[in-house]
DNA sequence: AACTATGCTTCCGTTCACCGGAAGGCGCCG
DNA sequence: CGGCGCCTTCCGGTGAACGGAAGCATAGTT
């Protein structure tokens, strides 16, 4: 079971992909095209991206369009089609669905731009997002990905997995977003020990200059973490961070009383060997 | 060009599914089977409910867990994956990104739950919503889809959108939702023009009892409507609801400002015969 | 207006990936 | 223990997919 990887070690960066053999990789792999950028792309943009003759390309690609999974734009261009995003939502409903209206209420408390995130391999992914109304500059989106070690979210969803997970992130080579990124592995273990202890991560521009961070994790029901909370707020407030904590924890609180009685397995990660 | 439509007239509703000759069209099958419900399939349901063969089912449904499009729980059932739920983000990415901060400048103005939708086909779908903190009973929900004329986002993009178009739909059987829907084509092509007139649909507890709803047209730079802006309330308000067309248009116009310099064309849906 | 460039669409003979019946696990329940 | 439901693997025949090539459409150029 050879998994075709996609984020594949490829030593040319913009030459020879190589095909997939089976249709249903090629199709994948056409999709996987609008991943890298939502740039609309031609025809043969998705046939040079994939490596697929043209001709080929543009049979899947027809299809893929009659189905709705893809669109075209006024020029012939095609894009991710709105089935398709339908779809998604799917993808953890219940979560978002149950999430959506206590993160308004946690917006309401704070009046801080205010979002939740899950794990999903090594990066954090974030589920859904309230906007402060003065439009503080954001690093990511809904749907987006952040590295685990330098957001408040992530290391909370860090500090409270299990620790095989931890280490194996701090073994990897820690990407510095900023100057003050926190990526000497031993100082971060230390760190996550202190937030498994108080309860709460405090990040002040490792993401971003300019912007601070505070997360508190939402527990799952059996037990483990199942995502995590967070506040954003400009850097000037990163002393005063704290007095949101008692709105954070009671949200957080309240989220992990409705999803409880779902498994909410859908949105976290799995391990590998699953017994009993 | 057939066009192998999903929603096929099927006689028979738990029967006889035919599996598509394509490959693509096999694997987009085996998606379409997580629009009907968002239950958790096993292997055995998906092949029944896609006419596949098992082992045929067992391949293609392994290829696309291995990529991420489907997803096991612990019980070893499938469900839509995250990686589409990703992908799915990008399809009018802008659009959301855009419309959200507006949406929640008009919550904040009004307090009473908003949201923003287009027509896709011959339906209303719903692409961003804010909730009202008293929980008002919803009968959509993100990514979800209403018919066009019972609804009062539906009935603005229905009366500003082309006239052949709005006669199409007219045309077909229109569903009551509730008693008090307006499914008289006559009546119905009257009041579009009503609409269109004074510039706002305004409808009581056509698509659920117990709410009503208010709705103004978001246009595009190029002319034509582009999505609708509504407001749902309790149906015990609907006497005062007019008092918050001056936010709603104001908001709309901010969104028609901010979504100009994009085509906005990736949400639309487009006719066939494109000229110049 | 004629010409060139670029990109999309259709066609069709060859071939290889897909299909699906069948047989072999695995876990559950009576 | 034996039966049952469900998942996984195997393998030979075959038809759907492949891709080169030719035909169109549209935009840009002299």
């Amino acid at each position: 079971m050879a998994i075709e990887s996609t984020a594949s070690p490829d030593t040319s960066p913009s030459a020879a992909p190589v095909p997939p053999s089976s249709v249903t990789g090629r199709v994948l792999s056409i999709l996987a095209v609008f991943e890298k950028s939502l740039a609309p792309r031609s025809l043969t943009d998705i046939a040079t991206e994939t490596g697929l003759a043209l001709s080929t390309a543009h049979r899947l690609v027809t299809e893929l369009e009659g189905w709705g999974a893809l669109q075209r734009d006024t020029h012939g261009r095609y894009q991710i089609g709105l089935r398709l995003w339908e779809l998604g939502q799917h993808a953890g409903r219940q979560v978002r669905e149950i999430a959506r209206p206590l993160l308004q209420d946690l917006y309401s408390l704070t009046q801080r731009t205010v979002h939740i995130a899950i794990r999903e391999k090594t990066e954090v992914l974030y589920i859904d997002r309230i906007y402060d109304t003065r439009r503080v500059p954001q690093a990511s989106r809904v749907g987006g990905r952040l590295p685990l070690h330098a957001t408040a979210v992530g290391k909370v969803l860090l500090a409270f997995d299990e620790s095989w997970l931890r280490e194996a992130v701090l073994a990897q080579p820690l990407e510095g977003r900023t100057p003050r990124t926190n990526v000497d592995p031993e100082a971060l273990r230390i760190e996550l020990a202190v937030i498994r202890e108080r309860g709460y991560a405090l990040t002040v521009e490792e993401v971003r200059l300019g912007s601070a961070s505070i997360a508190v994790p939402v527990f799952q029901r059996g037990g483990g973490i199942g995502a995590a909370l967070g506040l954003v707020a400009p850097a000037d407030e990163a002393g005063t961070l704290e007095r949101h904590l008692p709105a954070m924890r009671g949200i957080s609180r309240r989220i992990e009383a409705s999803v409880g009685q779902f498994p909410l397995q859908s949105m976290g990660a799995r391990k590998p060997g699953v017994r009993s």
